[in-house]
DNA sequence: TTGCAAATGTGAGGATTACTCATATTTTGT
DNA sequence: ACAAAATATGAGTAATCCTCACATTTGCAA
């Protein structure tokens, strides 16, 4: 990103929109940016681009969002915050060893797609190593999503450290994430080769032994 | 990375250094930038800077390297050439079950242990995710570090498909990245638990079953 | 040694781009 | 109707990558 140092710190903060007019700029700001990230990436994204594009002018957007990556940000939470629930509400029923496998194998489908359909997704979550604001909004995300796995493996096996338990469900909801950015980044029959070949390896991890 | 493009090509080449003198002065160079990266991460790292460094001018930098990210890819390319050794010789003797699962530990380790030491490799591989060049670059190398381990795979399990275990390989090793820069993530102590957990759930797909 | 071409060295300046700020306009509350 | 708060504007500032015209050094054949 041009002109900022990559240790800074999190970006000084902007007043929301208050008014009903601002609120709907503000969205066309955001749209406006999600569609240059989605034709050209968000490097490539230009300030200037995005105001244009939006109707408004330079000063507008950053009345509103305090930096360049600050409008990455905003649209990157959008996505979690829809994707927690799909998650939480795709793991919430789940008792048995079966309905885990079900549930998790569906999720796991569902991401990929959502990567391979989506490029302004396909886009944040990559710059997501190099941004520290952006790795922790993601961790944090990853974490929460690993508590719902958590949960769930703490009901299916009872016995067993629930210390050990939330470790697995992080690393094997991480190597997910990591497996299907790996997998849009090859061709796309190797690329399903490798999602369904995690999709076994966490599932080995996951479900109970059995004899 | 300023003023470039996400969608460029890979850079222009530059001639390389024939003399004597300029091949110092490269050195030079890249042991400025090297010092720089670990002060203050690569994005940070200004080229005046590493001129001035290196005890040279801005020209002379251009000289040699065609843009900035030519000088991270350099050093990124020294890593990977000497882990590529050192891989390559901790799997060349394996072939049993017990010696696969103490390399793959030890190599886990190692690689665990440079990650925590160096933070020039850190910050090199953290943008590896934004950087296409050294994307493509990561994901060579790990082709070819996988490759290294699927040959050991096939010298143990002579009966199973080749494709799948280049992609069962290709897949633990791309894992293993990941379950690393995760682990640096996070503390101390959680990062060790989840390099443990990432053993385990490695080598438990890559070890034959018993009984 | 001398001369010349190729390699190397230099740093002021061009070009791009994120971001600021003084000022103008619109909205809201009274 | 009025003032204060919120919002809008875009020319200008600052930072930084990289180029290029010209200077210097080196390798080498005559």
């Amino acid at each position: 990103m041009e002109g900022t140092a990559a240790n800074e710190q999190i970006a000084s903060p902007r007043k929301a929109p208050s008014q009903q007019r601002s609120r709907e700029r503000v969205e066309r700001m955001l749209a406006a940016a999600s569609a240059l990230i989605a034709e050209q990436g968000s490097d490539a994204m230009r300030m200037g681009e995005v105001a244009e594009r939006a109707g408004v002018s330079i000063g507008s957007l950053y009345q509103f969002f305090p930096d360049k990556r600050a409008i990455v940000w905003a649209l990157a939470e959008r996505y979690t915050v829809e994707s927690q629930a799909c998650i939480s509400e795709a793991l919430k029923d789940v008792t048995d060893a079966e309905g885990l496998g079900r549930a998790f194998s569906e999720l796991v489908d569902i991401y990929y797609g959502l990567f391979l359909a989506e490029p302004v997704m396909r886009d944040i979550w990559s710059g997501t190593q190099a941004d520290k604001t952006l790795r922790q909004l993601e961790l944090a995300d990853s974490r929460a999503n690993a508590e719902f796995l958590s949960a769930v493996l703490r009901r299916l096996k009872p016995d067993a450290d629930a210390e050990a338990l939330e470790t697995t469900a992080f690393l094997v909801w991480q190597m997910g994430e990591a497996a299907v950015r790996l997998a849009i980044s090859v061709d796309r029959q190797e690329g399903d080769r490798l999602v369904a070949a995690y999709k076994r390896m966490a599932l080995r991890e996951l479900l109970p032994e059995e004899g």
